[in-house]
DNA sequence: CCGCACTATACAACTAGACAAGTGATGGCA
DNA sequence: TGCCATCACTTGTCTAGTTGTATAGTGCGG
């Protein structure tokens, strides 16, 4: 008579086993609460018992006002002794693939001020930078340039899209870490949007300064990375 | 659980934040809605409502089709004998410009006869003119003249474009206060359009009269200040 | 009786897309 | 030169759809 599973539960295994078979496959949009619940002739907060469900198990994931998605696998980043990145923590430009959210010219805050070097009220370049592998994102990156060294900055950026080549033209044609700092922290919602990661996951952060041979201050910037996605090695193996 | 923060809220705070360090400073134009969209991972009707905030809060300023601006802090306007609205903002660092919104000539009202100290009736000059600071208008007023002390300014006035240059090719080469009021009030609708307010908003009402050396009246006048950006200083330093 | 699973309803928050209205820069033309 | 039409961009507004959350109610089994 009664069913020994519940009804949430057998939904949830209906959409578990609908993504198993890749009748859903990552990154698609699950039908809306309301659709599966016509489809599954419940009430909408029978199928969001199931959809949270799913969403703990990371198996699908959700985004407010814009659906449920079928989660990406969680990959692990081999982050290791080959890995060019290594030599390079921040990864300025070096992601595998980077997208660009946001590029901007404003004045230095005094804490950039002073890492770069710069008075205060300088003007600086903004980078916003998404890193992927797998189409899977790894890190949010910011960074902040000296507007004076390298006038032409944005203009290179969007051009070459390399964060590398346009700090050639600008006539940096090396430069290096002067230090690096990491630390912890916990998503906020936007970061956590962005990296599709539920809030209050964790994050590592690693804040560095990058200058030319001749010591002077390049790039100031900060990475957040997925925390359960990366793992960072420093020196050794 | 944390306390689950608004999204627009989160959003809002930040780009208080860069302001409060100085990375957008007075004037500075914000990145556009769709860049902040893109750059905090969000909907362009979030960053709207985190901007609607701000500007509530007198933070930002927004103009349709110019974009999002950092709001001017209040200006300080020292109130004394010798008030003279481009000195005074001048002497702040701030870009005055008056602009004259109407200039007639018609009989005075008995209000105005008794403070100018003129027979019922007698004709005065009245000029209506808007006054702006980088822009921003802060102030409205409403001067009028006796005719017959100054007949041809009118002329004067719209050739030199400044009160005291006209009143001086009148023959006035000096004038201060005798008395000033203030008083507050709220901003009627055409008060609001020119000032660029809401309705509603509070507006500072100063009426004043003004007197050449011999004790003669020169000019009685009322200025509206927009209430939330202009502070008036009296006397003290 | 209580507790539990589920239903029902309502509203808030956010996304998505479209179009209108206003601004500012540019280039053509008299 | 100066004016003007144009065009890209930006904010304002609207409609519609989605998930998040809160409250209240129902039926059933212990």
């Amino acid at each position: 008579m009664t069913p020994r599973t519940a009804l949430w539960a057998e939904i949830a295994e209906a959409v578990a086993t609908d993504i198993a078979t890749g009748a859903y496959r990552p990154g698609d949009k699950l039908p809306s609460e309301a659709a599966l619940a016509t489809r599954f002739g419940v009430n909408r907060h029978t199928v969001r018992r199931a959809l949270a469900h799913l969403s703990a198990g990371n198996l699908v994931r959700t985004r407010q006002g814009a659906g449920a998605f079928v989660a990406h696998r969680p990959t692990e980043y081999p982050l290791g002794r080959r890995t060019r990145f290594s030599e390079n923590l921040r990864a300025a430009g070096r992601m595998p693939r980077r997208e660009m959210l946001a590029l901007e010219t404003r004045a230095a805050t005094g804490h950039e001020a002073a890492k770069l070097n710069l008075a205060t009220g300088a003007r600086v370049h903004m980078v916003l930078g998404l890193g992927r592998a797998d189409g899977v994102p790894l890190s949010l990156n910011q960074s902040v340039f000296p507007a004076a060294l390298l006038p032409n900055l944005p203009r290179d950026l969007s051009e070459t899209k390399s964060i590398t080549a346009a700090l050639r033209r600008g006539g940096i044609f090396d430069y290096t870490r002067a230090h690096t700092r990491l630390s912890a922290e916990i998503a906020t919602a936007s970061q956590a949007g962005q990296l599709d990661l539920r809030i209050g996951a964790a994050l590592l952060r690693t804040e560095g300064l990058n200058v030319d041979p001749t010591g002077r201050p390049v790039e100031y910037g900060t990475t957040w990375f997925a925390g359960d996605r990366v793992t960072l090695t420093v020196g050794g193996e």
